[in-house]
DNA sequence: GACCTAAAAGACACCGGTGTCAAACGCAAG
DNA sequence: CTTGCGTTTGACACCGGTGTCTTTTAGGTC
């Protein structure tokens, strides 16, 4: 028990103790190649003996940049953000960075100014963008005015790829309408996600373009406008089920709104899959404690956190994450999980 | 467009602008009372012109203490630690502090030292432990032998109040199932939560005081075992629904295992709540996207992140949470939400 | 006007590291 | 045993703030 007031031991001990120069130590903890391998063991085991931990905030200062990287969302889906964030820990971990999570409100007209302190406050080297909020020019902009380099997460690439980790939304619900389609299933409704969202676009336009591809059309009775909430789901199940034909499928941009429109189903007396096959996207936790469980995409988020990690600050990354160009691409490649919501159109 | 080289002003270019000492700035900036009102408005003018931030790392490094505190957590349920943030970043809203959030992989057995090399490499002046990981007396002692102050967040006060924010959980449970007893319920199941967890046992020893209350006694056929896992309340719900005698009320101790008993009575084509009400525990996301929508617990998570935090370091909150102790003590109690999933028995 | 005192402001060291540049060292060649 | 040169190491200033102590200033007394 060192006690509340234990003092932590600093590179000055550690250089009385090795005998050396706090320089020197300070060489050791940098890996500075100018050093003769006896010294660099003196030292070492004077660190180990101390149980000394170099002061974070005084290397920030010294180097006149401190070692935070940010994590901005506002995603509602709170496993995806946790992934997202355990994957860019597990890129960090054995770097000197740490992370400060930061939600934001989007709502609110100040969560520019925010985020203009909260980069202010603590000038992290950079920030990663989760989407939607990703989506937010201004908010990059921002950040190139305070220097900040940052990463957006998205469903498709942007303009300016380098700043950019993107899945493949659209390719995906390509493939997916794509087995729909081949099951058997013709009446295909479409839940959108909410107006001005990129991954909304994307899944909107994949989901056109397999029915275009078939020779299909989307009737507009089939189509409803969404949120990603699971209210809108509601009413659209509502809309679509109500209808004197009503679709044998629905495709729903994220499985919120799948849940919702499983409940209409489940209150219409509608057997799933049976009569109706639902697809979500997201593959939430929802998407398995629902029943029957849903089919739904799976977004590749942890990994996209290990990727954005690297890609925002490979120069403190470089050490340790050696294997990072050797990574598998398609790694970033969101897939199907199939469950128990979809079936061939039932009699 | 300051460029990605737009350095900061420092302290210095603030006392150079107003005409006075970095020292008097200083005084400003941290409100000394030896200031005269003349120099005070002038440092003030020139902060805002310059639109000076003082370097935190630097304040941290010359106070000797920094102003993160740190957020440990391993709770399952993302939604529940997102909120839990959120109502710390509420408390800390206007204070210097920031906040470190660190997931804590509890099965690892390198856990503790994971977080001894996080504590010690960050030096937060505080952390908060969310539970299940807040119930790790090692956890505790590391944080007392690192000096670091921490706040245990948990289902019942542990033996040192002063350190812990807890919930009702017993209280409410007996609550609950008095209700279930008083709509006619008899033959009540139980599902627990894993060994080990204190919240597991409030919630039991709730269940069976109410039970012992109205003169019944839980049948063991009547009790399953549990992990707060989806599956576990799946295997629950095989064992207690393909009993002979079912009950006619099952009470899960989290929402997610009360999914897993709702679908094994979805496929069972037992009717929910008609032949059998369900009761959940945490009003995860899950409970309102499961059909029907769960009757469960609501933690007051959000306003125990706030106190929490005024627990934590009630001397940085000083200023501004004036509020602190005019605040409802009731805002920390549990609330059992009626959604559809619980009716009297029926045939 | 000289003197005293409290309030206000400043000088300077220091927090714990790193950058720069000069000094000390080691070893081979002359 | 010098000299020369590249390798190691150290001295010292500095990053941007705060603590301590001293000096200056303002205002009231006699």
């Amino acid at each position: 028990m060192t006690g509340p007031g234990a003092k932590q031991p600093t590179i000055n001990d550690v250089a009385a103790l090795a005998g050396v120069s706090k320089k020197t130590v300070s060489r050791v903890i940098n890996r500075s190649e100018f050093i003769s391998e006896k010294t660099r063991t003196a030292v070492l085991e004077a660190i180990e003996t101390l149980g000394f931990v170099p002061n974070p905030q005084a290397r920030a200062l010294a180097f006149r940049r401190n070692f935070l990287i940010a994590l901005l969302h506002d995603n509602p889906n709170a496993q995806t953000v946790l992934n997202f964030q355990q994957g860019v820990l597990d890129a960090i971990k054995d770097s000197d960075l740490a992370l400060l999570v930061r939600p934001v409100d989007r709502g609110s007209d100040q969560m520019l100014d925010d985020v203009r302190t909260f980069l202010e406050k603590q000038r992290p080297i950079g920030a990663m963008l989760l989407p939607p909020i990703s989506e937010n020019d201004d908010l990059a902009a921002l950040c190139d005015q305070l220097g900040v380099r940052y990463v957006r997460i998205g469903s498709a690439p942007l303009d300016d790829a380098q700043h950019c980790i993107s899945s493949n939304d659209h390719d995906v619900v390509v493939e997916v309408c794509r087995k729909l389609i081949a099951l058997g299933h013709r009446d295909i409704g479409f839940v959108r996600g909410p107006a001005g969202f990129r991954s909304a676009a994307e899944r909107e336009k994949g989901f056109h373009e397999a029915l275009a591809e078939a020779g299909l059309k989307l009737d507009d009775a089939y189509y409803a406008p969404g949120n990603y909430r699971y209210a809108a789901g509601v009413e659209a199940g509502e809309k679509l089920l109500s209808l004197a034909k009503p679709p044998t499928a629905i495709f729903c941009s994220n499985d919120e709104m799948a849940a919702g429109v499983m409940r209409v189903a489940h209150e219409k007396g509608i057997s799933v899959p049976g009569q109706l096959s639902i697809i979500g996207f997201d593959d939430s936790p929802t998407a398995t404690h629902i029943w029957p469980a849903l089919s739904t995409v799976r977004w590749p988020i942890r990994e996209m956190g290990v990727r954005a990690a690297q890609l925002l600050v490979p120069d403190f990354l470089g050490p340790v994450g050696k294997a990072a160009d050797e990574e598998d691409p398609a790694a970033l490649v969101s897939t199907f999980i199939e469950r128990q919501s979809v079936a061939p159109p039932g009699r």
